[in-house]
Order: structure tokens, then C-alpha cells, then sequence
DNA sequence: GAATAATCGGGTAATTTGGGGG
DNA sequence: ACTGTCCAAATTACCCGATTAT
């Protein structure tokens, strides 16, 4: 192993998030586009989201979102 | 004195990359084979990785093509 | 040199994307 | 307005045995 871990911050997989919230993955995608949730894309276009947001959301506590 | 400290950019393992983007250590290869990803080569044939290039990428700023 | 973990390849399932329509 | 479903294409995940890293 190498000797420094770069700190990474945790990120879900749409089927995740769709579990967590008991919707259709193709709902989380709605949400992305939508700008509802922050997603970062992968090389290959797959989107990825922050576990702390989705957490965050599913803890009912509404989130700021510039523009 | 203390001794010199050779000038080595930071690289990262193909774990570490994946973790990062929340992918299989497969699919960072995949991508390192499409040129999407420069990759530095062990002289047993293992990938390396740059750091500055992975963050740059998971931030979404798209990268210049060296062709 | 030995032991363990990680990364190589390849091949095949599973997931995701985007658009369209109910 | 919001969600679930259908489709094909693209991307990613998991499997293996062999090689490399520590």
C-alpha cells in the first residue's frame, strides 16, 4: 500500500441514492438534471452523487444551491 | 544539512483512483487504454497515476489532448 | 526468500445513459 | 408536475489465473 491516502470524499452509485429514497434509479437522474442534486460524472459519463448531500436530504434539511 | 529532496511529482495506485470516482480499479485501466488518463508505467507494467490530473478530472475540468 | 495484497490481462454479466411515451 | 417503464447503445462490475509490489 502506498504510504499517503488522498482524501476522497465518499461518493453513491444512482442505484444507491435510488434505494436510499425507494424510487426508480432513472428518478435520481431526473433529480440531476433537474440541478436538485449534485452529481459528478465518471470518464465513461456515469454520474456519481455525495453521500453527504443525499444524506442530508433524506434528513429533510433543505439544501442551498447557488444559480 | 538536510538532504535534497528529488523532484517526484505525486502519483496515485489504480485503487486509489477508483476509490476516488467510486469505480472498479478495472474500469480507471479502461480508461488509462482510451488515453482518457495518463498513465505512468511501473517497470513491471503496474499503472501510476497523477494526482494534479485525477483532481483536475473529478473536479470536471476538461483536460487537454496531447495528439 | 517467503507471504500477502494489488494489478495485470481477458471475457462475460449488470448497470447506466439518453430519448421517447404512458 | 412527477414518476415508472421500454428500448438500444455505451459503460461499468465481477469473474478468473498469472504476474508484480511491498
Amino acid at each position: 500500500m502506498s504510504a499517503r491516502t488522498p482524501e476522497a470524499e465518499p461518493l453513491l452509485t444512482p442505484a444507491e441514492v435510488a434505494t436510499m429514497f425507494r424510487v426508480d434509479p432513472s428518478t435520481v437522474t431526473r433529480w440531476a438534471k433537474a440541478g436538485k442534486l449534485t452529481s459528478i460524472r465518471t470518464l465513461g459519463g456515469h454520474r456519481r452523487y455525495r453521500e453527504t448531500e443525499v444524506r442530508a436530504l433524506l434528513a429533510g434539511i433543505p439544501q442551498q444551491r447557488s444559480e
